[in-house]
RNA sequence: UGCCCGAUAGUGUAACGGUUAGCACAACAGAUUUUGAUUCUGUUUGUCCAGGUUCGAAUCCUGGUCGGGCAACCA
């Protein structure tokens, strides 16, 4: 009714990619058609990078009605395989996309093969019969003219031939390349008569032994997205130079032509996005593996507990620009905390326990005390914990000498367990020997059960704990950044990035107490631990006999923020 | 030394020649709280620089500065 309301409205996510879909649309390009497509190769697993592109292209779809489809980039047979193929798949559907056309780039072999010859018969490619080498010192530097050498005056026919050949399987690996002929002197390193086809008597995922040339990404991809009628074709800044040399290609040919756009990929403090760097840490096992829940791969932090719906907020919440910057993980970790607050059951669980005994209450007695669920969702109801004489807290809730802002247990002081009781602590219990504290003899109030003392009395903290007699013990696995420094991009050349490793992006906790309600907890369960942070059941892991819960954030701490600012 | 691209609070972004330059995260202060969580309120901080066009410029133009990308038979 009020205007108020309609502005009021969270907008459309805005960026510059909308605008021009959005002015396509109004002025009838491609006939109004939106169609997108996300292509990646098949060479490792996907990472939170892939998820900004996956959100981008098959949202815009959505957005304007439109299509999006998958193509695996598969043209380098040496680095591809069908397992990255199905985890790709995996990784697109768990972000809650669904594809529209399936495609590989090796679908069109045939296709692109003959577009070369096409090529060849204009007098537009030819067959080079350089080293690598020579390749390279011919193609000039950034600011000097490269070189023609005889090959590029091989006529159509002696090219045809050679082509031919070259598929036939006559020469042995690196003897011939065919390459655009295009301009040796271009300023754009791209043009200088890039390589369109390279011999390799490899075995191809999909191609078998097919074939033994294979087409660079260069030539392959601009001509999959003509062939599956893209309209957009959805890019990162570092193909931007490529652009003219697709345009070239699609446009001698006088083919279907989709409109590149290119934006900055995604880079997140405390981690690294390089397929390359992230194949090392799996291949000399720094990580346990692409799922390692410390890895930035889709499928590391899924088994981390990231839900699909945060992965989307946070794709959306970095936006799309052409500008290269460097997005705090803090992002990251508030779209999973915002998400997780609203849907995670809670429970308590003690990491790292310190046994209480309460000197005033019965032995062997069981109060059933009601814990909400959860306190963002009524509708999660409530559940029965055990309450006994003997209990676990964490240590970090006791302090023989509290400084003035600790407001949690201490010697002589009342705090309250979490829809329990109000404690006072009585006497702290020392090993002799070492001085550690072993054991907090308390006594408990019991006009106060569900947590109010009937005096109206006040505490200042509430802590929680869990029944030392019905405990489960598990193993709980906390993680932290992979990285100890924020740039790992900044890393200068030659030095080794992998000292920079975070030693303590892993830390194991094997005697973690929980609450009994946590016993049968499947593989994959989301849940808070009060005070603690998010976890979830480890999906690999896990059994009902040995329990193994993943850290997926911490809380907020504002103690830690404290005691950190205040040296 | 060539070509291409970029620049808005600490960070990531919005603003389409006219808004007191908006939002999120971070930070800070306060309120609420049986999670030092959540929630709520408030505060600090910004248009890279210099010229120009215009009644009016973050936005258009010119020049500079700073940053990114490009010389794989990788993608």
């Amino acid at each position: 009714m009020s205007t108020e309301e309609t502005a009021a409205t969270p907008a459309a996510p805005s960026n510059f990619i909308h605008d021009i879909i959005a002015e396509h649309a109004q002025s009838g390009r491609f006939g109004g058609r939106v169609h997108t497509r996300f292509p990646p190769e098949p060479n490792g697993y996907l990472h939170i990078g892939h998820a900004k592109s996956i959100c981008l292209n098959f949202g815009l779809a959505k957005t304007y009605g439109g299509k999006c489809n998958l193509r695996f980039d598969d043209t380098n047979p040496a680095k591809e395989d069908v397992e990255y193929v199905d985890s790709i798949m995996d990784d697109v559907r768990w972000l809650g996309f669904e594809w529209d056309g399936l495609f590989y780039a090796s679908d069109y072999f045939e296709t692109i093969y003959q577009y070369a010859e096409q090529l060849i018969e204009k007098g537009l490619a030819y067959v080079d019969s350089s080293t690598t080498e020579e390749v390279r010192a011919q193609r000039g530097s950034l600011t000097e003219a490269g070189q023609h050498n005889p090959y590029r005056e091989r006529t159509v026919a002696e090219n045809r031939d050679l082509f031919r050949r070259m598929r036939a399987g006559e020469f042995a690996d690196g003897a011939h390349v065919l390459r655009a002929k295009i301009d040796m002197a271009h300023p754009n390193m791209t043009m200088r008569d890039p390589l369109l086809y390279r011999i390799r008597h490899a075995h191809h995922h999909r191609t078998g032994d097919a074939w033994c040339i294979y087409p660079l990404y260069d030539f392959t991809h601009g001509y999959s997205d003509s062939l599956e009628g893209i309209t957009h074709s959805i890019c990162t800044l570092e193909f931007e130079n490529h652009r003219p040399l697709y345009d070239w290609l699609i446009d001698e040919l006088g083919l279907y032509h989709p409109q590149q756009i290119e934006f900055a990929r995604l880079n997140l403090t405390h981690t690294m996005m390089s397929k390359r760097k992230l194949l090392e840490l799996v291949e000399t096992k720094s990580v346990s593996g692409w799922d390692d829940p410390r890895m930035p791969t889709i499928a590391g932090i899924r088994r981390r507990g990231y839900t699909p719906a945060a992965m989307r907020a946070f794709c959306e919440e970095v936006g799309v620009t052409r500008f290269n910057g460097l997005t705090s993980m803090g992002v990251l970790e508030n779209a999973v905390r915002a998400d997780l607050n609203k849907t995670a059951p809670r429970a308590m669980a003690v990491l790292k326990p310190l046994k209480v005994v309460l000197t005033n209450y019965p032995e062997g007695q069981v109060d059933e005390l009601e814990a909400v669920n959860n306190p963002e969702d009524p509708a999660a109801g409530t559940r029965l914990v055990p309450f006994t004489k003997t209990l676990y807290i964490e240590q970090d809730d006791f302090r023989e000498d509290p400084p003035k802002q600790f407001f949690r247990l201490a010697p002589g002081r009342e705090v309250r367990l979490r829809y329990a009781y109000l404690i006072t602590c009585q006497e702290a219990v020392k090993d002799p020997v070492t001085g550690e504290i072993t054991e907090l003899r308390c006594t408990y109030d019991p006009l106060t059960r569900g947590g109010n003392a009937p005096d109206g009395r006040k505490v200042k903290s509430t802590i929680h704990w869990v029944s030392a007699e019905q405990a489960v013990t598990a193993e709980v696995r906390l993680y932290d950044h992979l990285f100890s420094i924020e740039n790992v991009a900044n890393i200068p050349e030659g030095e080794d990035w992998k000292t920079h490793l975070n030693p303590k992006s892993l830390e194991v906790i094997s005697d973690a107490k929980l609450e009994r309600s946590l016993a049968t907890s499947q593989p994959g369960y989301r849940c808070q631990f009060e005070r603690l942070g998010y976890f979830c059941v480890d999906s690999k892991d896990s059994t009902p006999e040995h329990l193994v819960f993943n850290r997926t954030a911490t809380l907020k701490d504002t103690l830690a923020k404290i005691e950190k600012r205040g040296g």
